[in-house]
DNA sequence: TGACATTGGATAGTTCCACTATCACCATGG
DNA sequence: CCATGGTGATAGTGGAACTATCCAATGTCA
């Protein structure tokens, strides 16, 4: 399969083809000549996760590389898989200082979670967005969303768990931590309406 | 309290300011004279509501004013409530067909959403795309995320029903529904740390 | 009073991102 | 053998979100 072809099955024009793979997030082809290149299933699978993740992930080109090259790296432990992932993917207010409140709710519920996990600066920093924006949350009210996000983790784990070998578990967890996301996202819409319809008209 | 009151209370340049003043993003202050404005409190907190709308949430300014001016307009009943609100938030995917899969799902839940929900069509659009990212979904993975999120909305709905007026209830849908995803997302991350950490590691 | 800063309003310019177009040159296949 | 299509390089486009400049009118303070 040559450039034509490749853009055929993806969907993709050629122009922006060329553009990922100077950007280096579209591996080459194997060159046949000085102009010519093939291209095999894996750059078309390559090409529908870059548009996956940029068009329903949200992540940027440059975002997307750094998952991509992350992908491409071997994997040593199963331990070090879910910290690559976490280091691939941006993190949203890893610049802001961790709060009490994040702190404490760590504590409170037990959780495993390194002193210097990003996650809890991007916690720490949506916490602080929520209530500049005028709705700040409660103590009770994030300690329940913390248990459903601990059941909705509990299901990524087992997914992960499941895979093969370590290279498609990575790609499990680095996939699916940017995906999954607004799959969430929908379905809590979705079970919004369903909450508020079976309680105002039961 | 004039702009350069404002700006410096926020953070946020002048000219900025006038820029959303122009994009009808903030409301216009008081004219005490024909080159003279002053601002109130509410004006902070518009502007805090914007930059958290669209840092935080990743709101476009587009976006972002049609939430203000949902947020502006009068409610009449609390069942319109959410219908408003889901209205004037951007639904990723909405043109996106529903899938089959999602008509299965809200069938067999049980759960009372209506047939041209927008949401149906941001979860099909995120499926698919998780699908095309090369790690699909499995049918009782997505069973699973769907109780997760139902728990999460329930919280959502009691949060929303302790405002003391509809005017209140409509910011806390509104504002709750962009703002918490990021929360979620974060919580998310550090429970799966938790969870692969007390999985490997016992 | 007069110097200076600030405001509102208008218009134009900048930066970044994600493409998209064009060009010159080369190789293959019917 | 030459039209078709590929390659790499360079340049151009369009949208989003600011940012800068200018102006006349108006406050503020020495």
């Amino acid at each position: 399969m040559q450039m034509a072809e490749l853009s055929g099955r993806t969907g993709v024009p050629v122009p922006t083809l060329k553009y990922y793979l100077r950007e280096g997030l579209l591996m080459p082809g194997v060159p046949t000549s000085a102009t010519r290149s093939t291209y095999a299933q894996e750059h078309v699978e390559r090409v529908r996760l870059v548009r996956a993740l940029v068009e329903t992930g949200g992540l940027s080109l440059a975002s997307a590389r750094a998952v991509v090259l992350a992908l491409d790296a071997p994997v040593k432990r199963a331990l070090d898989i879910l910290g690559t992932a976490h280091e691939a993917l941006p993190a949203p207010g890893s610049e802001h200082p961790e709060s009490a409140e994040v702190a404490d709710l760590v504590t409170e519920l037990g959780w495993q979670v390194e002193r210097r996990a990003v996650a809890r600066h991007s916690l720490s920093a949506a916490l602080e967005a929520t209530a500049q924006a005028g709705v700040p949350v409660g103590t009770e009210e994030l300690r329940r969303y913390a248990r459903a996000a601990q059941t909705i983790a509990e299901v990524d784990v087992q997914s992960a768990a499941a895979a093969p070998d370590l290279t498609h578990m990575l790609r499990t967890v680095v996939v699916g931590t940017v995906m999954i996301d607004p799959v969430l996202s929908a379905l809590r819409r979705l079970a919004q309406e369903h909450v508020t319809v079976s309680r105002l008209a039961p």
